[in-house]
DNA sequence: CAGAATAACTTCACTGGTGAAATTATTTCT
DNA sequence: AGAAATAATTTCACCAGTGAAGTTATTCTG
């Protein structure tokens, strides 16, 4: 029996990020009432100046139909701007709000805190090779 | 910076998990009209004989409001069926159809592939490691 | 043994994703 | 320049999850 399969691989690593994502919204929901897709949103927007959609979409590797529907309630709360780019009518431009900004500082003391639960538990070699084979897995499919 | 933050985990194992999951979405839908969170539930239900939602939805760390909507899909394609059990009322029993198990069959080739794609680029040391984390993080959050 | 507490499941409104088809804007090619 | 190809976004119907509140069946307790 293959590696993967003997460990169960798929599944596991489908159990782990839907539990630690449901934790950390609950955390970041009580912090900054924001969801972490959202946020990770925020961070893209906030490290990629103004960017279009499609970029955000790809360095989620999502659809940019999922992006639509974000970036409207994200407009909602006020957290982005959103404008048509000069050069090139079809690009929407997003840009964080100071509103934004303040929401991202509140939700980084939630995401600290998940990462320090980690970091009891893991060690730094344990770590390594866990970053690496996401890594793997993120580029190979 | 501590070594979770560093190596930004929450974020690369969101995006892996969810990358993953949708090749492993694809390949199973051509392989027998199921989806892979459809396929987790057959799983269990194939292996855990006449089973309870509940127990279902724990195994999965999922809401029990989630199995609802899920036990009805999976009903409607036949591939299990639901009974109330004799001894408690309240508990709905599944077990795996005729059809079901075929369709796990179907389904199991398009697991082997992704396991195969995942045990040529991870080495088992890798592995061992990446699965213990990943159990770690279940039991932790 | 009646009433309260508890347990299993359902319903509802919502978030967040998919892929296919449509829309709108730009580019490319005679 | 005009037509066709291409690109960015939107729309739509669907799948899959959440948490809170409701329903029904069982169990506990005085």
């Amino acid at each position: 029996m293959s590696a993967a399969t003997k460990h169960k691989i798929y599944f596991h690593l489908q159990v782990a990020a839907h539990q630690i994502k449901k934790k950390a919204d609950e955390e970041l929901g009580k912090a900054a009432r924001l969801t972490t897709a959202q946020s990770a949103i925020l961070t893209i927007v906030a490290s990629e100046g103004p960017v279009s959609q499609g970029v955000v979409a790809g360095k989620l590797r999502q659809n940019d139909s999922a992006m639509t529907a974000m970036v409207a309630r994200l407009l909602k709360l006020g957290f982005i701007t959103r404008e048509r780019s000069k050069e090139d009518g079809r690009i929407s431009l997003l840009t964080l709000t100071e509103e934004g900004k303040e929401a991202r500082a509140c939700g980084r003391k939630a995401f600290n805190r998940i990462n320090g639960t980690l970091d009891n538990m893991i060690s730094d070699e344990e770590m390594a090779v866990f970053a690496k084979v996401l890594d793997k897995i993120s580029s190979a499919f």
